[in-house]
DNA sequence: ACAGTGTGTAAGCGCTCACTTACATCCCCC
DNA sequence: GGGGGATGTAAGTGAGCGCTTACACACTGT
């Protein structure tokens, strides 16, 4: 009877506790979701990234959450419309921490390893699903533009802004068009987390299908980066 | 009756087609496909890539190729051999063009932009199955191992065999690892077309969602991958 | 003329899927 | 203690799926 015509409209459970997951509660900042409706969010998050859009099955979400089929049902109104809901849910985890890593005003490349550390971990945390999402972009063209909106986006002016500042310093060529340096920037590391990441080891491990470890790459994007977009170094004398 | 127990065994039809379809033809390269099974792999690569693989149906490809669901069996004994001979059949037409576009010999940056923007074509060419395949990657580990194989190591290798002959030209600084630099390169054609392309347009459209060309993306990764390759112009007098 | 091979049509089997209905239970709040 | 909202259980519906069987037709080489 309470068919929940999107992702954000009436959840039940007790409203102090709907308030506070919307403000405070990110899918997996907590140990253990409390509501049916966050206990669908998350395990349908693991599911989606697991077997894929397609082959995940209301019956095998239901299951991991815990909860029976027919509360799925009852909490998003179909299948797609539980879709939306995880991504919205998945969207608000990742705005904008990786940026604050660093404070941008020191050293280029130390703040660029801060950065492209902690976003390269990131990715990683959530690699199945970023990898679903990117089979399935083209297929959900409406969910691949809020992802852009809301988490590539801010990210991306984010640090063009920091780049701002480090070409203030002199650390950046002349004519260089600092948004399209940050995208090379980032699909460095998104294309390094996919093809380096066959075999699904951790952000230190030693191989990872090359011989050499996730630390070793981002650290040579940041290489190469910096030192592809510094001026050269002194008119020659 | 002929349950063709993998990939590569019998097809039918004639000798000399069969034969001269295993030497000359590549998906893609004739105008049409003249045997079922040609018809069969080549829709089957349009509908695994446009609809994912689990969610394609042998009926949909079936249709697609113009053959009856039954032939479809009768030649591939199960959708998993179909995908199988599908990929196979992929890979043969990927193999070592890209790095045939340069010489080598002469400007390194004027090479390496002639490879990135064959690289570059051939990927957006095929972006829907390689956002598939990256989609499912996890999912089947055994396909993803044969691209990286028979693909991606092969282009790799012969990269960094160039690369290394610009290091004896003095291209490249002391201490970089050329594989590693190889993978960062590559990585950056790869996600540059995986976070410029939501639009589908062709590599020279002006917009891809940022507001510069793929072009001019490609430019700006060579750029700032030859001069962060570059060693130090010239010890300080 | 005949066998063999590649293909098509028609029908169906057993299964899983997304989604629904009806009814029972628990628990909080008045 | 009683009402209402969130949940569970049981059962089912119609559709699509992978895959099979049975049979008929066309072509080719001998």
């Amino acid at each position: 009877m309470p068919p929940d015509d999107e992702s954000s409209s009436a959840p039940p459970q007790g409203a102090r506790e709907k308030l506070l997951s919307k403000v405070a509660r990110c899918f997996m900042c907590e140990a253990t979701p409390v509501g049916a409706r966050e206990k669908l969010l998350e395990a349908a998050m693991r599911v989606f990234a697991r077997d894929g859009l397609h082959k995940a099955s209301t019956r095998a979400i239901a299951k991991e959450a815990g909860v029976s089929e027919v509360t799925l049902f009852r909490h998003f109104k179909n299948k797609d419309g539980l879709l939306a809901a995880v991504i919205g849910h998945a969207i608000h985890s990742h705005v904008g921490d990786a940026l604050d890593e660093a404070n941008w005003k020191g050293d280029l490349k130390e703040n660029l390893l801060l950065f492209a550390r902690t976003l390269y971990s990131n990715m990683v945390r959530d690699e199945d699903f970023i990898r679903t999402m990117i089979g399935e972009a083209k297929r959900h063209p409406e969910y691949a533009d809020r992802v852009i909106a809301d988490v590539v986006k801010p990210m991306r002016d984010g640090f063009i802004a920091n780049l701002e500042v480090a070409r203030g310093a002199g650390k950046v060529r002349e004519g260089i068009d600092l948004g399209m340096a940050a995208d090379v920037f980032t699909a460095m590391l998104l294309g390094g987390m996919l093809k380096n990441h066959p075999a699904g080891d951790g952000f230190n491990s030693q191989s990872c299908g090359w011989g050499y470890s996730p630390e070793k790459f981002v650290a040579m994007c940041v290489d190469i980066f910096v030192n592809g977009l510094a001026p050269p170094p002194a008119p020659q004398p």
